[in-house]
Formats: C-alpha cells, structure tokens, sequence
DNA sequence: CAGAAACTTGAGGGGACCCTCAAGTTGCTC
DNA sequence: GAGCAACTTGAGGGTCCCCTCAAGTTTCTG
C-alpha cells in the first residue's frame, strides 16, 4: 500500500504486513464476516495486535480491498479497449464475476452495502463511474438494450454473487451458465417492455447504505 | 397440520399451536436463522417449552414451511392452466419469486440447501418435479430456449433469493425488473449457444446436501 | 378429588465471537 | 547499553445464541 504513516516500529510494521497478508486470505476464503481472531491466528500475532492495527473490521477491510478492486479497473480497461462495445460490455461482466468468485471477500464486499466515508465505498462509486462509461457505450451502439441503465447492474451484482457463493464448491463453471442467460435478456434484440421502471436515486441510496 | 398423534394434552396442544403462530411470524420476518428465543418469547411460552415441542430448528421449519409450500402448488397449477405454455412458464417464476419477497423464511428455504430427510427437502424436490412439467411443456412449444433445463432454475433460485433479500425493504419491486431481463434470456429467440453445460447430476446433488 | 403422568419453566452451562487493558517485551535514540 | 516510547500479549469481561434439566405446575384418569 503506502509507505505507511511515517516511524512505525520495525516489528510492528512487520506484524501489520503478516496481518494484511492472512487478512487477504482469510477474507478471500471465509468472506468479509470471517472472525477475526483466525486472521490473528494465521498472522501469528496476538487478538490485541490486531486491533492495535485495525481499530475496526472496517479498517482492515478499507486496508485490503481497494487493492483488490484495482484488478477491476484493468478490467475495466480492458473492456473499453474493445473495439466492439458490446463485447467490451459482456467481457466486463465477465471479468467482475470472474474476480468475484476468486475472491469470496470481493464477493461479499459488492454485493454488500459500505459505508460512505468507507475506502471501499469510495472505490465502488468510482468503479461505478466506470461502469457507466462501459454501458453507455454499449448502449449507444444499439446492441445492449435501450431500458437498461447503470444502476440494474446493482441487482445483477447481487443475484451473481450468490449463485457463486452457492455454487463456487461444486461447481465452479456454473456461474457463468447463469450469466450467459441474463447476458442474453441484455440484447436489444431480446427486450421487451418492462413494466418496472429503474430503482430512482433515494432508493439506490438506501440500498447502498449499511446494513 | 394434522390432528397431531393422539392424546397432546389440552395445554400443550394450545402452546404447539402458539409456537407455530410464533414461528411462521418471525421466520417470516427475519428469515431461518431467527434466534428461537424470539419465536418463544413472542409465542408467550419459555425456551423450554419450545425445545420440547421441537427438539431442533428443522423440526420447527419442517413443521412450517410446507405448508406455506401449498402456496406453490396452487401457483404450478395455475402455470399448467394457462393455455400458452410460455405464458404458464413466466407466470410460474412471478409467482414463485413473489412467495419468496412475502416471506423471508420461504426465501431462505429455497435458497438453501436442505437435509433430504426433511419434510421441506420432500416438498422441494416435489416441487422441482412439477416445474420440470411446466418448464418441458414451455420448451416443447418452442417459445422457451431450447438449452434451458430445469435444474437451470436452481441457480435463478440462488439469484432471486439474494435479489429479493437485499431489494425488498427499500425498492419492493426491484426485483421484478431483475426477473424481466432474465425471462428475456429465456426466450428461443434471444438464445445464443452457450458454453457451459448444465450441472450435472453430481453436481446438482453437491449443492443439495447439507450447508 | 387424589395420584400419576404430562407438560412447563427459567436459571445456567457452553460455545463463538467481540473488544479492552494492565502488565510485559521490543526496538529506537542518544 | 540505558532509558523511554512504541508495541505486543492474552486473560477476561461482554453479548448473543444454543440447549439441558431439576423442580414446579397443569391436566387427565379412575
């Protein structure tokens, strides 16, 4: 991350790197409500070392992610370089679930509510400015269906983390079968008229607030 | 349920019926995993009485949920009613999803795995044999996409659950709109090959069994 | 209506996890 | 290498929920 907050002691920044280490772990395997003492456990560090650290879950969350998240803005990246728009679109999705079921506390992390002043929270509204340029263009370009805005993609990153976090175990292709289905409701040739408009802007808050 | 076999004395014939008010209220609110000691407290009966009418949470739900799971059955019949078998196809799924954003405990039990030996687990897999029907009869009119299988419903299930469980406080509809895009997957014509096979039998049994 | 059987009660032990803090240890500075 | 600040430690108190069981209460039976 940073060169960290200037004369931090050499063992203790020792143990914070052995803290972030198995926190990158045990987040990834057990998700984000993982107790906090196994993350102690693995880093061979004492519960109270921890908390010296992270005053919070909160904080150590905030410590990990956003690097994590930094993976999807190479995809991102990458599905705006695609000269197709629509392909472009469909590789992001893609891409975002992909990092999803990699990583179960990713997977916890978007399709759970943050809170505002959290690094994670800032690092979603950015990936959602992204995101917005990746549909628009899509959009634009008459292959992804005109009633679909930004926002729908909220309940879609809902719906797939759970069917990874259902199926990542036994199946670990099956999410991208789901995915094929929805991306093919996604076509404007595929759409129909839906009678529910988008989720407005103070319910869209409210989702994103805590928990 | 049933007259219940034989000789329940009088009180505690009213305090079984009192928990079972008790239960399908809070696990209606606040989902299977509800603290007992609130379906106690709120059936006006002690933890005790609770553990001695229902030795575990199963015995509780098994005694619950497939009664609301009657619900369903009406709704299948209904789809198998409707002279469009694509028709009958969608109203199923609204039908379903609907039950699940009415009860929260519903909402879980689908989306959970469950013990085979349990009454919910039958009922369930009844189900699942019905919705076969309707699903098979949609396919064969040619209207729903050929690729789609019923076990295919099981990872919408997943999705449903977790789109409901999230939206249904603040946007009570949202997930209407969600179901809307992927119905428009399901269509014939907005079918593209798709890389991934169904799950298979294994697979299917994996993501059955116990959580 | 007495005695026996059926049922209820709630305090309490247990586990998982959270978080704190006084006492002990380590590293840095001069 | 002495002394002080920085850091670590882990036992322990708190919460929430689970489940049990000995003692008390209610209903049923003859």
């Amino acid at each position: 991350m940073q060169p960290q907050a200037r004369h931090l002691r050499a063992d203790a920044a020792r143990n914070r790197d052995k803290l972030l280490n198995s926190a990158v772990q045990v987040f990834g395997e057990r998700g984000l409500d993982a107790p906090l003492e196994e993350i102690a456990r693995r880093a061979k560090v004492s519960i109270g070392t921890l908390y010296n650290h992270f005053p919070t879950r909160q904080d150590l969350v905030d410590a990990i992610l956003p690097e994590r998240l930094s993976d999807l803005e190479r995809i991102t990246a990458e599905a705006l370089a695609d000269p197709d728009p629509w392909e472009g679109f469909v590789r992001f999705l893609g891409g975002l679930f992909e990092l999803q079921a990699r990583d179960h506390g990713l997977n916890d992390a978007l399709a759970r509510r943050f809170p505002d002043d959290s690094a994670v929270g800032a690092a979603c509204r950015r990936g959602f400015a992204q995101a917005e340029v990746i549909v628009g263009r899509a959009r634009e370009s008459g292959r992804l269906r005109a009633d679909f805005e930004t926002r729908d993609l909220v309940p879609l990153m809902w719906a797939m983390s759970q069917v990874i976090r259902e199926s990542m175990e036994a199946a670990p292709e099956a999410w991208r079968r789901h995915l094929a289905f929805v991306v093919d409701g996604l076509r404007a040739d595929a759409a129909r008229t839906i009678a529910v408009p988008p989720l407005t802007d103070d319910q869209l808050e409210k989702l994103m607030r805590g928990r």
